[in-house]
Order: structure tokens, then sequence, then C-alpha cells
DNA sequence: AAAAAAATTAATCACTTGATTAAAACATCT
DNA sequence: AGATGTTTTAATCAAGTGATTAATTTTTTT
């Protein structure tokens, strides 16, 4: 049961690290919480990955894909927005349900270190779906929202369930499963509120 | 120029470690960094404060009172929803525009410390404001969706704007002055979606 | 099986951390 | 001025940090 997954060392230090990290941030996280997590000698950790910020650095950017990729990939669809703005919100909510701190990890990480923006975030998908709302836009389609607003509201509505989660639970007396239904019914709110307000002027 | 403010030792320090924890965290900031920007001596901290702990507890709690005092403030006041929605909405902005990072501040320490959320989160105010809506619900005033989920859209719209801020000012390649009149602008369009949404159905 | 290479370990290094201490500087009071 | 108490300082402590090393174990190659 301990080693349920006989990986290799290098990947059991990758999944230890990811752990660690998205959990205590950067700061918080010592080589040595790593390890114990990995069940390995704390030189490993070095051995492997040179430095702990080289590990971290290697991490962050894999989450920060995981996180985009699949995004990225519906705003890139060349399908009407009448389908999409829910497509997304559906393939959000899905993906922090697998993954509840990504949020605030993402969040915090590249406040602490703005220079770990910079490269993925140059992707392409987002501009074309702005331009494809600028032209929904421009036919009527949609009310006439600044396609970056419109972004913004998406991702706020999206995100922000995740980020409050542990106020959301305080404050409501909410325990793991009433908040999980509690967000499967924000999620249909969500998009109703988005898709009338857009649609319907 | 260099203290501007005469004050007494134990307020530059909790002046300086103020703005410390915001900008790196609890785990971030040594007592050496508050020491430095308070121009003081580091041993100072701990003959104040006791320990950095304690230091951080102050600061934190501080922190979220003069978050939800203001808002709570209004959430208590015996006015009409229509009016109410607006005007929390202002006054979030308007406080986060004065503390930028304090929403990001608020949720990656509660997330790490949660036992800093107890004391104040018990208050009145939100569920009077909960009940507000709930009756505002019953009367057929606005669109029956569960006060709960309100107040998180309220607070989504309001907060994730901040939040993101980092993000966005990469993706759209704004400026300090670009981006605070996209959250100017970006008011009015929550403003906006939120009451459409609410009292139009 | 022997040799070579790779992986793992325990021990340790240099440094930073929060905290404490003892002395010095300063202020207050008689 | 002199005594007393408070504030500030430099020096230091013990613990924890990321990283390195040299020795050991394991694996691979010959």
């Amino acid at each position: 049961m301990a080693d349920e997954n006989p990986q290799c060392t290098e990947q059991k230090i990758k999944e230890a690290a990811r752990k660690v990290f998205m959990e205590k941030g950067f700061d918080g996280t010592t080589t040595r919480d790593i390890a114990e997590v990995a069940g390995i000698n704390q030189a490993l950790t070095n051995y492997y990955f040179r430095s702990k910020e080289k590990l971290f650095r290697l991490i962050f950017e894999d989450v920060h894909r995981e996180f985009f990729q699949q995004i990225y990939a519906i705003m890139a669809q060349p399908i009407d927005l009448r389908d999409k703005l829910p497509l997304l919100v559906e393939a959000h909510f899905s993906l922090f349900a697998a993954n509840p701190d990504l949020p605030l990890f993402l969040l915090s990480e590249l406040r602490r270190h703005p220079d770990l923006l910079t490269p993925p975030s140059k992707d392409r998908p987002v501009f074309f779906f702005l331009r494809q709302m600028q032209q929904a836009i421009d036919e009527g389609q949609i009310r006439p929202v600044p396609p970056l607003h419109v972004l913004q509201l998406l991702m706020a509505n999206i995100q922000f369930l995740h980020l409050s989660r542990p106020i959301t639970m305080e404050i409501a007396a909410f325990d793991q499963a009433a908040h999980e239904e509690f967000t499967r019914r924000h999620k249909d709110i969500v998009i109703d509120m988005l898709m009338s307000y857009l649609f319907t002027f």
C-alpha cells in the first residue's frame, strides 16, 4: 500500500513535489518535506533536479500547462459561442474538481515570481477566442461588452468558487460533500447568468 | 524623507510588517526584512511583538477586519437590494483600489493557516444580507437564485479582477494606468450584469 | 563473476532563520 | 547630577535550510 505506483524515483519525487508545492507554496516547502512524502533520501531531490528552484519551475510549468492546455483547446475550436461558452465553464469545473487548489497555487506563485509567466502566456488561443467574440459583437450576436471583459467575467465566475472554498465552507457550515453539491449547482447558475447577459439584450 | 512619519517604533514595525507580509506572505517574510523596511534593529520585532507569528496574527486580523468591516457595514444597512448591490460592488472596488493585494493575501494565508478564520467569520451581517435576499426572492422581487449563490457571484466578480491582475496585464499588455481604466470599466459591467440577471427574469 | 556505472545513503557544510542576551544609549524622575 | 527604568543595539544561539560530498548499495555491462 505504501508505494502503490512502483515508478522510478524521478517520478516519485515529481509527484511528491507537486503535492507539497501546491499545498504549501514554494516558500513553505522544504526539500525534506518533499523527500519524506516521496519516501526517499533528501539528497536525491538535488541529484535528480539540481536545485529546489529548478524542481519547482518544472512542477509549475507542468501545472500551468495542464491548466491552460485544456482551456485553450476549447477556445481554439471553430464552434459557435453559444456552444463554446458553456463548454468552457464545464471544462473548468471538471478540471478544478480534480485539482481544487490549482487556481490559488497559480495565482499566488505567479504573484511571488512574475517571471514564471512569460513563456506560456504568449499562446494564441486566447486571442483567437477574443477575436471570435469581437466578431460576434460586430454581427450583433452578443451584447457589446469588450471581449477582454467577457473573458474576465468568465474566469472570475469559474475560478473564484474554488479560491473561496475555505471561507464558503466556514460561512455556510458545509462539509466536503455539501460544497461539492454547491459547486455543481453554482456551475449551472454561472452558465445561465453569462448566457442570459450576453445573448439577451 | 526617510521617516516621513516620526511615529513610535511599534507603529513603524506594524506598518512595515503589513507591507512585507502582504507582499511576500508569512513564509516568504523574515523578521530581518521587516526590520529593514521599518528602519530598525531586528531584535525590536521580538521586543515589541514577542514572535513573528504573533506579529503576523495581529497584522492579519487588522487586514481582515479592515476588509470585512466596510463590507459588513453595507450589508447590514436596511436599504433596498436594488440600491445595496451596486453599493457593495462600489465599496469593494474602491477598497481594492487602495489595497490591490488584499484579496490574494487573505485567501492564500487563510488556506495555509485555516485557524486564522474562526473568530471574525461568525459575524452576523452576512446572514442578515442572506436573509434579506431570501425575502426578496419570496416576494418575487429578484430571480430565485439561492442567496449563497448570489453572494458567490458578487464576490467572484468583485475580487477576481484583482486576483488575476498580473495575468490580465500580461495578456492584454496593460500598464498600471491601463489596468486601472480596465478596472473602472469592469465595475460598471459587473453591476450591469448582476442587476440585469437578478432583477430581470 | 568481475568491473564499471548508476543510484542511494548518511554525514556534513555554509548559511539563514527566529529568538535571546547582555551591554549600551536614552529618557524620566527625584 | 545621580539613580532608575525603558528602549535600542550588536552579538550570539540553536534549529533548520539547500546543497554537497564521500562512501555504500544496486544495477548494468563486459
